[in-house]
RNA sequence: GGGCGCGUAGCUCAGCGGGAGAGCACCCGCCUUACAAGCGGGAGGUCGCUGGUUCGAAACCAGCCGCGCCCACCA
């Protein structure tokens, strides 16, 4: 600390956020200090940022992921390892293609008018404009990202990993392409994964329906009515004694005048609706399924806009104007049944634009996810990945365990395109990284058209922004990640696949240690955020307001591993009171000459107080770092809030402010250094959290050159005094009963009340006397003292007080009464304990001698309040 | 339909086998020379219900009631 420049500058006298966090961002970067050395000793810790989509800005959900990465990141870089946080950005194929469509749209143009290179280039030019915004705004909350290693998932070094990873893949037999019914969405004309639906419940009508005459008549129920026209089959099950005699024999499809057979399947349940279904192969995916192990043919009756293209009257008709068409036209024949309306049934939407998706037979590619799931499953349950908190490992492995196979082809131009080539002679071939076509169109060949999910190249992350597939000094380092922070909301869609790809690509070593999982952020009463109900909360405008440390305090106050967080602007009011607090504490400590300089007094020269907020200072040092271990990022704050607010600024400044203002110099100087000292460490526990105010006042009472590199603390158990601390207990216990005594009594604060402390001596704590004056302002009693009041305290501490025509004695003997009934009603406790024989007998013995300890406590306590009422003026 | 989780002070939540806690809100009194974005004091809870295990249960077990979330190809 020696050769450090002196960088000490007053402290502005307010506290004003913005005046001391954006200077401080720009100085931290230009310094370098959140950049990282491949090539240091130092251990790595890494964190890669969950890449936010290219087309997103800051919201209060990334300001909470945010700050508990952060504060990660920085207590690590704190404590001397070699940090990166990766920071970057996610194409989001879907999103960005819809929000640059919108924009032709606006313009009178599609994107077939352009034509694929040109629209191409649209986004790009898009995103070189209004991209990533959330770059910028991800500065204002202070996030120490090392900011020259950004990337991008379509930049060359990750379209290269994408390009690697799918034909390995592909060699591996673990791409292919196949015709499936897949999760169509018939607005975004693209295939969907089944993580991109989203299932709610919705009002249908459910129809049954009389297909064929007279004895081979049978009745099928139906809440797609229109599908009708494709299908192809009905089928019951093979026990269903009601149908066995129909199975193999043909019906009349109404409508159509086709014949289709009946057939009988395990998958038919013969509780349902009639017991017969109607079967449409190429429109639902069971009935794919059934389909296929009966040879029916699969007929498809609806285009990619699901618009009837069965020939007939209802060619060209819409699915939502073809159902109750044909509905209609059933029932004039006296086909229907039976009818039930309203019927709630799950329907898949699309998770972009809420679309319902079309169940649609086509041609796609598949990752098939058996052995990488299976991997991705074994990591965790053989503790190779820990999840954070661990009750979601249940959750995931259900997910992993029972997942279909992956389809990442998509029908849009935004993305990475399938590296694969189609040749004149029906050749299929893959192209990796670095290598060329096997051909050009005028040769005949063609590449594939579609993109790849944008899943698939996130999936790669943790790896490809480290330069994967290069041998990169960064991917030797920093692989696997330290730890994945994140949602859990997207446990299954981006962690799962991390884990699959991470294993698969890196030779079975996982992407991370530890995957934190937090909540999503909600108001102040646990409802949803939501924008038609009002209630979201834009992080940026409580920068504004409150600044970047109070909104990150107040979201990582909330940070419980795995649960929601509510917040509220009342809370980031409080949050930003306590940096005010923190403000106001050092302004004063560096007022009356705190220092940080020469040697800290050892335990010995010390008074009982310094010893005391030393020894505290230990324990919390402890305590946070335990937290902080365990991702309880809400505790550390709730530990280091008490501290400084309880413990420091309520009692410790309160104690220090006689011994600065008296008379003996020696003392006084150890307190300005114990304070100092107790000041310089807590600020340094804060800063993961809270880095601008920390570092403002740090730097101001240090002269150091910037808490971003400053030493992480560690306890210094020559400072752990149990002694102190129960002196000070005992100290706090009397100065607040002569406080309650004055409240009750109506005793204005600064009346002064002469009094004659008794018992101190014998409690070890004499030499406070002239503190517990000092606090609770007592006068030393004069020549005409007289005791009018006893105070009980607690031991054998009472407190005399002269305070003749002051109190109202019948309300002083009301609150001693209900003193002692509670001291009563505590010894009554203690003593049925300890009067059961199978409570001593089974009790571990450091409980029963505590319960001994509170009877000793409540029998003192009501003779002591027995004698102080008989003092009591009659 | 399957799985997971939650019901503790007015609100939001900690605590998860041995004295019911925090923040905010509330009441009383204070501009006490770091801070009214503050200080001191206080009130407020059969810890969802019912049983069980235990010397001892808010905590562990079972059932019930009430919420929430995730997954899902029963037409």
């Amino acid at each position: 600390m020696t050769d450090i420049p002196d960088q000490r500058a007053p402290l502005a006298a307010a506290y004003q956020p913005a005046d001391v966090e954006q200077s401080h961002y720009e100085r931290w970067v230009a310094a370098g200090y959140f950049g990282a050395d491949a090539e240091s000793d130092r251990p790595p810790f890494c964190i890669v940022i969950p890449p936010p989509n290219v087309t997103g800005s800051l919201h209060v959900g990334h300001a909470l992921d945010h700050t508990i990465q952060d504060a990660l990141v920085r207590r690590r870089r704190m404590q001397g390892f070699e940090t990166l946080w990766l920071p970057g950005m996610d194409h989001a194929g879907i999103a960005t293609q819809n929000v640059v469509e919108r924009q032709l749209a606006a313009e009178g143009v599609s994107r077939h008018d352009l034509g694929r290179e040109t629209f191409v280039e649209r986004v790009w030019q898009w995103k070189a404009e209004s991209g990533g915004t959330i770059l910028g705004q991800m500065r204002r909350l202070g996030d120490s990202v090392d900011w020259s290693r950004e990337r991008f998932t379509m930049d060359e070094g990750l379209s290269r990993a994408v390009l690697t990873i799918f034909k390995r893949l592909y060699d591996d037999g673990l791409i292919y392409r196949a015709e499936r019914i897949i999760n169509w969405c018939p607005r975004c004309l693209t295939a969907l994964s089944d993580i991109e639906v989203e299932h709610t419940e919705d009002e249908g009508e459910l129809v049954s329906i009389r297909y064929g005459e007279g004895e081979t008549s049978i009745v099928v129920a139906t809440t797609r009515a229109e599908t009708m026209l494709g299908d192809t089959a009905v089928a019951v099950h093979p026990s269903d004694e009601r149908y066995r005699h129909l199975v193999g024999r043909e019906v009349e499809l109404p409508l159509t005048g086709r014949r289709i057979p009946i057939v009988a399947d395990e998958h038919v349940d013969p509780a349902f609706g009639s017991g017969a279904v109607k079967m449409t192969p190429a429109h639902d995916p069971n009935d794919f399924e059934i389909g296929q192990r009966h040879g029916l043919p699969a007929l498809t009756i609806m285009d990619e806009r699901a618009v009837v293209t069965a020939h007939g009257p209802y060619q060209g008709l819409d699915r939502y104007e073809a159902r109750p068409a044909i509905v209609a036209a059933l029932r004039a024949q006296g086909r229907v049944v039976a009818q039930r309306r309203p019927y709630l049934h799950a329907v898949g939407h699309c998770s972009r634009c809420k679309t319902a998706v079309e169940p649609r037979l086509s041609l796609q590619w598949f990752v098939k996810v058996e052995p990488l799931a299976r991997a991705a499953g074994d990591a965790v349950r053989d503790g190779r990945v820990r999840l954070e908190p661990a009750d979601f490992a249940k959750r995931y492995f259900s997910w992993v365990d029972n997942m279909h196979d992956w389809c990442i082809s998509r029908q849009l131009w935004w993305g990475h395109r399938i590296p694969v080539w189609y040749g004149p002679d029906g050749e299929v071939v893959c192209v990796g990284a670095d290598e060329e076509p096997p051909g050009d169109s005028a040769g005949g060949w063609r590449q594939d058209e579609d993109v790849l999910d944008t899943w698939f190249s996130s999936a790669l992350w943790p790896f490809s922004t480290l330069g994967w597939p290069d041998d990169t000094a960064d991917l030797r380092r920093f692989y696997p990640n330290s730890v994945m922070v994140t949602g859990y909301d997207i446990l299954f869609f981006w962690v799962a696949r991390m884990m699959m790809f991470g294993l698969y690509a890196m030779d079975g070593v996982p992407p991370f240690d530890v995957v934190a999982l937090h909540g999503m952020v909600r108001d102040q009463y646990g409802k949803k955020m939501s924008k038609s109900f009002g209630n979201v909360v834009d992080p940026l405008d409580w920068v504004e307001r409150f600044g970047a440390d109070a909104t990150r305090f107040t979201l990582a106050r909330g940070a419980n591993p795995g649960a929601d967080v509510p917040v509220s602007e009342e809370w980031c009011a409080g949050s930003r009171n306590f940096c005010n607090k923190l403000w106001n504490a050092t302004r004063f400590a560096l007022l009356n000459g705190a220092t940080t300089a020469g040697e800290l007094p050892s335990a010995e020269e010390l008074s009982a107080v310094d010893r005391w907020v030393l020894s505290r200072l230990q324990h919390i040092i402890v305590e946070v770092d335990e937290q902080f271990d365990a991702y309880e990022l809400a505790k550390v704050c709730d530990t280091l809030y008490h501290f400084a607010w309880d413990d420091v600024c309520d009692w410790y400044l309160e104690l220090a402010k006689p011994v600065l203002a008296g008379g003996d110099a020696a003392a006084a100087q150890a307190t300005r250094r114990v304070l100092g000292h107790v000041l310089d460490q807590l600020l340094r526990l804060l800063h993961p959290m809270i880095p601008f105010v920390t570092e403002e006042l740090w730097t101001a009472l240090t002269g150091g050159e910037s808490l971003v590199v400053a030493a992480w603390p560690g306890p210094d158990k020559s400072y752990l005094d149990d002694a102190a601390e129960a002196e000070l207990a005992v100290l706090q216990r009397v100065v607040t009963e002569v406080r309650r005594f004055r409240s009750d009594q109506g005793l204005k604060p600064g009346q002064r009340v002469a009094a004659r402390l008794t018992g101190l001596g014998r409690a070890g704590i004499g030499g406070h006397e002239p503190l517990i004056r000092a606090l609770a302002r007592l006068d030393p009693p004069g020549d005409d003292f007289a005791a009018t009041a006893t105070l009980a305290v607690t031991g054998h501490i009472g407190v005399e007080l002269d305070t003749r025509g002051a109190i109202d004695i019948a309300a002083e003997r009301t609150r001693l009464a209900k003193d002692r009934a509670v001291a009563e009603r505590e010894a009554a406790q203690c003593r049925a304990k300890l009067d059961n024989p199978a409570f001593v007998r089974n009790a571990p013995e450091a409980v029963v001698g505590k319960i001994r300890q509170r009877l000793a406590a409540a029998e003192a306590d009501i003779t002591r309040i027995g004698a102080a009422l008989d003092a009591l003026p009659a």
